[in-house]
DNA sequence: CTTCTATCTGAACGACTGTTCATATAAGCT
DNA sequence: AGCTTATATGAACAGTCGTTCAGATAGAAG
């Protein structure tokens, strides 16, 4: 046999890139073979080569479209009048959207270890423009006398990794809906920068 | 040839650790190969065998260790009169301890995929002991009228997992020191909880 | 209906995997 | 000194890895 019947590449693409986001999330990048994924997607080893060069660059297209996603969804979404206003915008947007994409988000910042140093760059080039967002906010916030923190770049990370922490225990149905989740947090946030 | 000179129990035995220690962090648990372990060591891979049942003891075993050694520590060190004074000694103590194990912390938290149920199971009941130990500060502020804190779970995930974000970037040598980056966290926890 | 091409199969490649084991030897004990 | 035992080698096992490719076929185009 060959070509499968309805077989498109506007289907097995996101197909492949869905079954790889699922199976690295929970594996890890190597632990998880090109048959695996193949199987899950319902197809042979050989025909992901028509997708992607080689595993390696499978993996690093899951975490560049995420983080030009996120990018992206900042930029417009993030706003307010005051720092405190656009803080408050920041953190709801990061528990939000990270909440949507646990699978993403695990893979982007567990799997870079596994990207080869030039994927790596480029990766944390994006990452680094993300952080640059809240810390640009922390900043307008001291300089306008708002906030009280007394170095913006470790309490940009601090914060990062403080809502990032949500993805480890948040659950959908859970005992706290995503609202009252993103409510604990800004104030932890907003009281953490002297807000 | 077979035992060679000056070859011990006591010498192989930890420096297969640290070398499995090493590498696993640095590769990930299922990208490194008892053969990679085992050169590192100077050794033959059959010779691992004589120090472990199989590759995924080894990985448990080292977070067993490092578990064990952080509960035994936190409890020792860990202390003060008011729960501010221990949150404190939680927050310097957390930072301290991590900072000094690097790849011990970083495969506790990221390599818990690749254990066995049972060995999962084991550990996560571990993690969760450290964990009760921020939240009996906290629980113990908030009844005490010291912290203002809406939910004393969360709050114990959250400033842990912004604690944890130092290992992320923190290196020996670098722009702030130990103590001075301490001094910034325990600001930001100390707010965070309304103390 | 025929032709073309995108898509997939299935087999094959050499390399590497975790693990086992017969064999050899250095160190410690008597 | 010889004997025992812990510790190591190095080859072998069956299986899996990422990747390639000639050949097959379904669907679109004419």
């Amino acid at each position: 046999m060959a070509r499968t019947a309805g077989s498109h590449s506007d289907i097995t693409g996101p197909r492949i890139r869905a079954a790889a986001l699922q199976l690295f999330a929970q594996h890890g990048f190597a632990a998880v073979s090109m048959r695996q994924i193949a199987g899950e997607v319902g197809v042979q080893a050989g025909a992901l080569y028509n997708y992607t060069p080689d595993k390696q660059s499978l993996l690093f297209d899951l975490m560049q479209r995420h983080m030009e996603g996120l990018l992206a969804e900042v930029a417009s979404r993030v706003m307010g009048d005051t720092p405190t206003d656009r803080l408050q915008s920041f953190v709801r947007f990061h528990i939000g959207y990270h909440i949507d994409r646990p699978d993403e988000v695990f893979i982007a910042y567990m799997e870079l270890r596994s990207l080869s140093p030039e994927n790596f760059a480029r990766i944390e080039t994006q990452r680094r423009r993300y952080e640059d967002v809240l810390e640009a906010i922390l900043q307008d916030g001291v300089v306008q006398g708002a906030f009280s923190v007394p170095d913006t770049k470790i309490a940009t990370l601090g914060l990062i990794a403080m809502l990032n922490g949500v993805n480890t225990w948040y659950r959908a149905g859970g005992r706290l809906s995503q609202t009252e989740v993103e409510g604990i947090y800004w104030d932890m946030a907003r009281q953490a920068v002297g807000a």
